[in-house]
RNA sequence: CGGGGUGUAGCGCAGCCCGGUAGCGCGCCUGGUUUGGGACCAGGAUGUCGUAGGUUCGAAUCCUAUCACCCCGACCA
């Protein structure tokens, strides 16, 4: 490709509402072009990049048996209401009416219309398993999009759906695409790491994301360096860190803690490990009568360690709360526990409240809690001594660095990630209300079990800036840079031996195989330079009068500190044996 | 959704308080000189000052409404 035959727009300066360093990259480097909120114009240089992601995922679930169709952006509301998302999506769902007043959505994602072929299509077990996959535009209305297009409105998935005739059946077809995905993000050249995820209200135990490993991932990733455990913080399991409850030692006094109304506060005003206290939270649930009035809501108070957070994802799975909560007002607060927040804790409620504590602290002693009652904590509180024995025990908090691992083989670490891809088995909780179901042997109809299968096309190449640039721009890796190499010609307008060179090169690489761009637009070196390491072209060679006289050109990485010099004659093998490409797979794809 | 902020040239910004007919840097166009790390000189083009009303002899500037965008808030007692 010659550069005047395409198309380049690069800024020196971030248009100023950009917000994380990869749209800031990507907007400067000319890749993508916001036209609103959360949604942008892929520009050739950016088109490029998603251009080669699909096409490795294209040929990793070819390889994995899936077949490619094309599902509408576009479907009836009638489809969604046959699951109950019409109704359950809530305003992320674009919903649109056409000319006649009829409703349609915007896909978020394509269960129903998948699902909707399959009990069209599959009769019987002899077609199955099969596994459809598109990569299609979707539109998730975003409360708050943001960070470019990690988090857009619109931006681009890959989704598969797989179909089986049994539990185990499915359960292949998970393991296939899970080793699929891994096969695709290796060969994109990231560092990933596959992590147990939640299930959410389908439960089962299949399910995980992949994480690119960035430290502005909106995920935190709890893994075991001992082992390989690793799970989103949302589901890793938070084990007790007291094994048992020590025997009280101190009487429960009222302290002063005046305008401590945090358990940091506290803890250092009394002069006690932060791990000492507990942390009050209240929730509510709303209730209605049976006429669907509104009820007053129904008040929880969940204690965790001072110096543990609150898991909301955990929370929900408690009896009494999955059907959702909020936290409560302060009204509901005064009205149960006669003080404001801050001072609150479990001991002397106006009202009686549902009380669920974590299990560290059901283990606890001697512990630090608020008084109920503005500027004052209870210290020496003890389990059965000073208030009843807690009736419900539950994992409600996050794990920290340094809890024990869950299969026992070490501690845990942290560290963030951007979920990039996502594998879940489904089940029949869209073939049931969708009566998608196949004749099996004996002529009987059987509900389809299925899977889903998604990845984030555009959030991957945010995903790759994200874990590969520095202060000059983005490094690509090479399966997905826009151009594996440039050359770079030093007066290519004014040159007659620098241009020979560059174009003789240029043919050369193309006839190589490799995937070049020529410089030619005649700059001066240092904007061309900058250019190209803002848009983050992997391999750059620069050709220049001085080398050529002694028939060489330089080569350079775009993370080498240097050039280096080489010959002319061996500069495309040294180039080519430079391009780290992973095989296509073999077999079945082009 | 609640709070805050910003809308002026393709991008980054000043001008607004104190009303007088719009400016700077980068980019863009023309010519020249340059040419191994974002050159220099000279000349030039580009704005319904987000939109709609209002006040005024006169509005980018003051007032009202509206739209868009950004930030903060949803682990917290």
């Amino acid at each position: 490709m010659r550069l005047t035959n395409f198309f380049l727009s690069t800024l020196r300066e971030a248009p100023a509402d950009a917000d994380v360093v990869s749209q800031k990259l990507m907007l400067r480097a000319g890749m993508i072009k916001k036209l609103a909120a959360g949604i942008y114009t892929y520009m050739p240089m950016g088109l490029r990049s998603i251009r080669k992601i699909e096409k490795i995922i294209h040929e990793e679930m070819a390889a994995a048996g899936a077949v490619e169709l094309l599902m509408p952006v576009i479907q009836p509301a009638e489809l969604w209401m046959e699951t109950g998302r019409w109704q359950k999506y809530g305003p992320e769902l674009m919903r649109v009416k056409d000319r006649h007043g009829r409703d349609f959505i915007v896909q978020p994602t394509s269960e129903e219309a998948v699902t909707d072929i399959a009990r069209n299509e599959i009769k019987s077990y002899r077609q199955l398993p099969v596994n459809f996959y598109h990569i299609q535009t979707k539109f998730r209305d975003e409360r708050r999009p943001r960070f470019g297009v990690m988090r857009g409105r619109e931006f681009t998935m890959k989704d598969a759906y797989s179909f089986d005739r049994d539990e185990a059946g499915a359960a292949k077809s998970y393991d296939a695409m899970f080793a699929a995905y891994q096969r695709i993000f290796t060969r994109m050249g990231l560092t990933f790491r596959a992590v147990k995820a939640d299930t959410g209200a389908i439960g089962g135990s299949r399910s995980h994301e992949f994480q690119v490993i960035a430290d502005t991932g909106e995920d935190a990733i709890a893994y075991c360096p001992a082992s390989d455990y690793a799970a989103n913080i949302e589901l890793a399991e938070a084990l007790p860190l007291l094994a048992s409850r020590a025997a009280p030692r101190q009487a429960m006094v009222k302290t002063p803690t005046p305008g401590k109304a945090k358990c940091d506060d506290v803890a250092t005003l009394l002069d006690l490990p932060l791990a000492q206290t507990v942390k009050s939270i209240v929730l509510a649930v709303e209730k209605v009568n049976e006429n669907g009035d509104p009820l007053p809501a129904e008040v929880w108070l969940l204690l965790v360690r001072g110096d543990h957070e609150l898991n909301e994802i955990k929370a929900g799975k408690i009896p009494g709360l999955g059907k959702g909560f909020r936290f409560a007002t302060e009204a509901e607060i005064v009205e149960h526990f006669g003080c404001k927040p801050g001072y609150l804790g479990p001991i002397g409620l106006k009202k009686p409240a549902q009380l669920a504590v974590d299990r560290t602290v059901a283990n606890m002693s001697d512990f630090i809690s608020g008084a109920n009652e503005e500027d004052f904590h209870f210290t020496g509180v003890n389990w059965a001594r000073d208030l009843p024995e807690p009736a419900l025990v539950a994992d409600i908090r996050n794990v920290v660095v340094g809890d024990p691992s869950p299969d026992g083989k070490g501690t845990l670490a942290i560290q963030r990630g951007i979920e990039v891809g996502h594998v879940f088995y489904l089940g029949t909780v869209y073939s049931a209300p969708m009566k998608a179901t196949f004749l099996d042997e004996n002529g009987k109809p059987q509900l389809l079990e299925m899977g889903c299968y998604g990845i984030g096309v555009t959030r991957l190449l945010g995903a790759s800036i994200e874990q590969n640039h520095d202060d000059k721009g983005i490094i690509w890796p090479d399966a997905i840079a826009p151009f594996e190499v440039v050359i770079c010609p030093l007066g290519y307008d004014r040159n007659e031996a620098v241009r020979a060179a560059a174009d003789h090169l240029h043919k050369e690489l193309i006839a190589a195989g490799i995937d070049v761009v020529l410089d030619d637009r005649g700059e001066r070196p240092g904007v061309m330079f900058a250019d190209w390491e803002l848009i983050g072209v992997p391999h750059r060679i620069t050709v220049g009068d001085r080398g050529l006289k002694e028939n060489n050109v330089e080569y350079q990485h775009r993370r080498d500190e240097k050039a280096t010099v080489v010959p002319v004659p061996v500069i495309a093998h040294l180039v080519k044996s430079k391009i780290a490409r992973l095989a296509s797979p073999k077999g079945e794809t082009a």
